[in-house]
This record gives C-alpha cells, sequence and structure tokens, in this order.
RNA sequence: AGGGGUAUAGCCAAACGGUAAGGCAACGGCCUCUGACGCCGUCAUCUCUUGGUUCGAAUCCAGGUACCCCUGCCA
C-alpha cells in the first residue's frame, strides 16, 4: 500500500452540515442517533436508508446509534418482527451493541408526564367517540371546535385517566387529549390524543397496560429519556414537528433532542407499502416475505444482495428533502460491482444443447485449469474437465445467424473458454426440425488464445461444461415484479402491473462438477450468464437451487 | 384560516454572494479467452418562472407556477 490517503467518497449531505455545526459549535460534544421502527412488519429497502443514515451518521461522527422499538401499539405488532428487525439490521452491518431500547420500556414515565400534564391543566380526559372527535377537529381549512369535555377539572381527569389505566372502561370509550389549539393551522396541534384504551396485550411488556400512548406523546420523550441528539425521520412527520417540541417544551424532559427530516426512498418498478407487499404474500403471487424478487431486506437477503452493495446504495443515492425516484438498476449496478471483486468464476450452462466434437477421442478426457478470477490470480484456478462431448447453450448457436452474432454457427468457430477453439460442422435436427444436437471440430493447437492455426482471431468465446462431468441443477432467474416504473401509483390497482415473467425456473442446467458441494453463502459469476448463489430454504444436496443474483451488464443485448 | 415542505442535466446530488462538484445513465473510442471487468473522452454559458437588490445571484428580496405531506383512538 501506498501512503495516499484514500479521500472519504461520502458526499456531503445537509444532515451532515448540522452535525458538523453543532459539534463545532460546542452544542454537542458527541451524537446519538436511533433507528426506530416500529415491530409491525419485515423491512424493506426503504428502512435500509434511514438505518445506514442514521447508523452511518454515528459512525462517521463518533457517536452511536441505539435500536429502537417504537411498540406503543400492540394491536399490530409481534414478537416475530422485532426478531426480524434485529436479524435484518445486524445483517446490514451494523451493531446497537448495548443501545437497545423499547418504548414501551418507558411507559410508566411516560403515564407520569402525562400526569403532569393533566395537573398542569394541559391535558384532559375526552368521552366524545372517534367520529365525533373527527367531526369536531374541522377540515384543513376550516377551524376546530372544542370539546364539551375539554375543561373538566384536573381532579375528575385525574380519576377518569387512572381509571383508564386500570382497565375500567372498554376500549374506545375515551382517550386523553393534550389540550393545545383547536383552531390551530397545524392540525397535529388540535388537541392531539395521547392515550387510547386498548385491552390487548403487548408484545413487550405483556398485559401490564390498558392505555398506550400514541406514537406522537411517547417519540419525542423517548429520544430525551434516551439522550437522542439527532432525531432523523421521514418527511411526512414534519408536520408533527411543533407537536414534538410541544411535548419537550411543557415536560420536564432530561434532554433536549431536535428532529430533522429527510425525504424516503421511492424505488422504480417496486411497491414499498407494508400492506399491498403483505398482500402479495397473501395472495400468493410471491412465495412470502423473503421471496427473492421482494424488496423486503429478508427478500434481497435471500436473493444473494450482499449487505456491502445495500450499504453501497444508500451511500450512492444520498440524503436530501426533495421528493426522487431512484432507478432500481441502480440497486443492481451496485450488486454487480460488489460481486465483481469478490464473486469466482465459474461455468454453468442454462439452457443445455450437445456439441459432440467428432475428432475428439471418445475415450480421452483432458484436465485444464480455469481461473477463477481473471484479474485476481491470487484466486486460484479449478480443474475442469474436457472430452468428446460437451454442454453448451442454445443461446450461444443460431443455424442462421442474425447481424453482429459472434457465437456459433454452422460452419463457423469460436473459442470455449479456457479449451478449445470448435468449428461447427453440422446440426442434428427432430422431427419438427428443431436443432437437438450440434456436431463439430476442435483444433487441437488452440488451447492457448483465440487465434487460430492460421492466424485468425475468433470473435466469441463462449461457455461450456463437460456432459460426462456435469452436475444437473435448478436455476431461478428473476426479473422485476412489475412491469410500470411507478405501479404504485395512485387511482389504479398496482397488481395490473405485476410482471408474469418476474421468475423463469430452469431445471436442466448444468454446472461444473466442482459446485456440487459449493457453500450456500459462497456467490458465483456463472460466466457470461450473471451471479448466481444457493437458494438458502431450497437447495439441499443432490437438489441443487441457485438464483440468479442479478445478470451481467450486456451491452450486446442493450443494443439489439 | 389553511398550514408545512420541495424545485439544479435522463435519475440522484453538491454549492452557504465570487462565476454550476461528484455518481449513475447515455454516447464515442481503447483493451479483453466473459458482448463482463477496466481505461480514455464527450455530456448544464446555466439552476421552475417573472421581476428586483448587487460590481457580482442557483444562493438575498417580491410575485407567480408545479409537485409532495397534514383532517387515525396508525407509525
Amino acid at each position: 500500500m501506498t501512503s495516499v490517503e484514500q479521500v472519504a467518497p461520502t458526499a456531503n449531505n445537509f444532515l451532515k452540515t448540522i452535525i458538523d455545526e453543532d459539534l463545532k459549535s460546542g452544542k454537542h460534544s458527541s451524537i446519538v442517533t436511533r433507528f426506530p421502527p416500529e415491530p409491525n412488519g419485515y423491512l424493506h429497502i426503504g428502512h435500509a436508508k434511514s438505518i445506514c443514515i442514521n447508523f452511518g451518521l454515528a459512525r462517521d461522527f463518533g457517536g452511536r446509534c441505539h435500536l429502537r422499538f417504537d411498540d406503543t401499539n400492540p394491536a399490530k405488532e409481534e414478537l416475530e418482527y422485532i426478531d426480524s428487525i434485529k436479524e435484518s439490521v445486524l445483517w446490514l452491518g451494523f451493531d446497537w451493541g448495548e443501545h437497545l431500547y423499547f418504548a414501551s420500556d418507558n411507559f410508566e414515565q411516560l403515564y407520569q408526564w402525562a400526569v403532569f400534564l393533566i395537573k398542569d391543566g394541559k391535558a384532559y380526559v375526552e368521552d366524545l367517540n372517534a367520529e365525533q372527535i373527527r367531526a369536531h377537529r374541522g377540515t384543513l381549512t376550516e377551524p376546530g371546535t372544542e370539546s364539551p369535555y375539554r375543561n373538566r377539572s384536573v381532579e375528575e381527569n385525574l380519576d377518569l385517566f387512572s381509571r383508564m389505566r386500570t382497565g375500567e372502561f372498554p376500549d374506545g370509550t375515551r382517550v386523553l387529549r393534550a389540550k393545545i389549539d383547536m383552531a390551530s393551522p397545524n392540525i397535529s396541534l388540535r388537541d392531539p390524543v395521547l392515550y387510547r384504551i386498548l385491552h390487548t396485550p403487548h408484545p413487550h411488556v405483556g398485559d401490564a397496560w390498558k392505555i398506550y400512548p400514541m406514537y406522537d406523546f411517547a417519540h419525542g420523550q423517548t429520544d430525551a429519556i434516551e439522550g437522542i441528539t439527532h432525531s432523523i425521520c421521514t418527511l411526512e412527520f414534519e408536520s408533527h414537528k411543533p407537536l414534538y417540541e410541544w411535548f419537550l417544551d411543557n415536560l420536564p424532559v432530561p434532554s433536549r433532542p431536535r428532529q430533522y427530516e429527510f425525504a424516503r426512498l421511492n424505488l422504480t418498478y417496486t411497491v414499498m407499502s407494508k400492506r399491498k407487499l403483505q398482500e402479495l404474500v397473501q395472495l400468493g403471487t410471491v412465495s412470502g416475505w423473503d421471496d427473492p424478487r421482494m424488496p423486503t431486506l429478508a427478500g434481497i437477503k435471500r436473493r444473494g444482495y450482499t449487505p456491502a452493495a445495500v450499504r453501497a446504495f444508500c451511500e450512492q443515492i444520498g440524503v436530501g428533502r426533495s421528493d426522487s425516484w431512484i432507478d432500481v438498476s441502480i440497486l443492481e449496478e451496485c450488486v454487480r460491482t460488489d460481486l465483481n471483486e469478490s464473486a469466482p468464476r465459474t461455468m454453468a450452462v442454462l439452457r443445455p444443447i450437445k456439441l459432440v466434437i467428432d475428432n475428439y477421442p471418445a475415450d480421452l478426457t483432458e484436465e485444464l485449469q480455469a481461473a477463477n478470477h481473471p484479474q485476481k490470480p491470487e484466486m486460484g484456478s479449478r480443474t475442469i474437465y474436457f472430452n468428446r462431448e460437451i454442454w453448451i447453450d442454445a443461446e450461444d448457436f443460431m443455424e442462421v445467424p442474425s447481424k453482429g452474432f459472434h457465437r456459433l454457427t454452422v460452419g463457423g468457430e469460436v473459442k470455449l473458454r479456457a479449451g478449445y477453439i470448435v468449428k461447427c460442422t453440422g446440426v442434428v435436427k427432430d422431427a419438427q426440425g428443431a436443432v437437438v444436437e450440434l456436431h463439430g471440430e476442435y483444433d487441437p493447437a488452440s488451447r492457448e488464445g483465440i487465434h487460430t492455426a492460421d492466424g485468425r482471431k475468433v470473435k466469441g468465446v463462449i461457455h461450456w461444461v463437460s456432459a460426462a462431468h456435469a452436475v444437473t441443477v435448478e436455476v431461478r432467474l428473476f426479473d422485476r415484479l412489475f412491469s410500470d416504473p411507478n405501479p404504485d401509483r395512485g387511482g389504479v390497482d398496482y397488481k395490473q402491473f405485476l410482471n408474469a415473467g418476474s421468475i423463469e425456473t430452469l431445471s436442466d442446467c448444468k454446472i461444473e462438477a466442482t459446485l456440487a458441494g459449493a457453500n450456500v453463502e459462497t456467490r458465483y459469476q456463472f460466466e457470461r450468464m450473471g451471479y448466481f448463489r444457493q437458494d438458502p430454504k431450497d437447495s439441499f444436496p443432490g437438489k441443487l437451487v441457485f438464483n440468479r443474483i442479478v445478470t451481467l451488464r450486456d451491452a450486446w443485448i442493450t443494443k439489439k
């Protein structure tokens, strides 16, 4: 290594600027961020952006990042999700260390703070039902009207609130509200609900509570309790900020966090809403939350995307406040870039057609050496076998070649990668006229390079596998789940944009024998075909299943 | 009585009153036993629009326009 320092490629963004200034001015001596998912579903690529921002900022500025479950609504939350979220964050390469928190661990403190507000005349128990509350709230352009219960005495409020806690009242009969301003142009300030009655057990604190705080009453205070300095969320919470601050201003909280918002990730050709993803699972359109086509982190992981690639993607798309649409191809490109470095090369024939080399001795098998990586000799080489009958890909042969096609044609010659130059001398057809077998002749002197004996350079190099040594496996090729760039746009059913060809299963693929004992975790490049790895759920010794993680770039296809 | 945001190239995105970074894509070309990888080059006289302030404006001011978010006892 040279002594030249690698300049940090990380682009500047508004959050870094804010933190820089806070550190420089002495407002904070170090920063604390948090990733605060509600455990009500699986994480997706949009969450990865948030995770990378929060944990990345902490890492870059020498601070720390907490994992906090925002578990204030037991009706939607489950232990299963808590576990899968932890797993996904870890998989992405981040670690909260000792700093795992649950909003629900603060329920007693939050309750005491609610009592504090009541005593301060800033909160009251509401007897109106949900529908009436809505009617009183007003509209976007009209102010709301005050509830008849708004001016109850502190004593009555205290009594009612404590009885709400003990479970005396059924769900939906009362709520606790903040007394702020029913005429505020910001609707979230029109006496927001603080607590609702829910006789529902909670995944983390069990049946200790019959009332649960709302997000708004929990988030900022929890940030304050944890000592969060920069509370980073998505743009849709922006209008909640005055409320977030109202609580911090009116409660004896131990610290003063600030909320900052960024634009959430929108990806083309995919849907990100939990409801729609769930529907795809329920309908059986996909095999589950971890279907390799899903934008969930579980799906992405199973597909074979690497954490490093996802992190690089999040770094590359940047952080801003303007609504943006990122093309999925950028994610795919990040995966290619990462895998190109690390994936050992191998050959696999996906759509096999037999090539019989008539001038090759029937009883001979040669051992050839093939490099595992063209630019990295340190990755070594492997032994492959060459004999009279080999498999080549049907797509690498055209009886009547199209313009620009430089693979195998009748009478044409091509280099078999790491092997010999062969010339196709004829084809065998079935009754329907389809080509079922190729015949050819090889040039024994063409092991090195791509030049023929008379000095010509062959145009094409194709992959192949010895028929006698090949192992047959299943390969699954994936394409985008949707055929429209924005299936989630309003007004139409996103399901009408489902891509019928989003998965193609090939059951008669031929791989090199050395791959039969391959590690499930190892990603390979099947030369000229893309990056693949075994499906962690469906692949077993004796019945191997490979997923195509991503194709190689293909200027030829693009040109066609 | 509505409020809050956002507009810089095909897609992201820097810039902090001093003369439009970078990445991806695209397009040429080179290299190549992967139509891969890699390498070289090209790609905004201009920042949604109209005025204004200034020696100087993407940055400041005023007026437009477009899009996004907010009327859950969801987060």
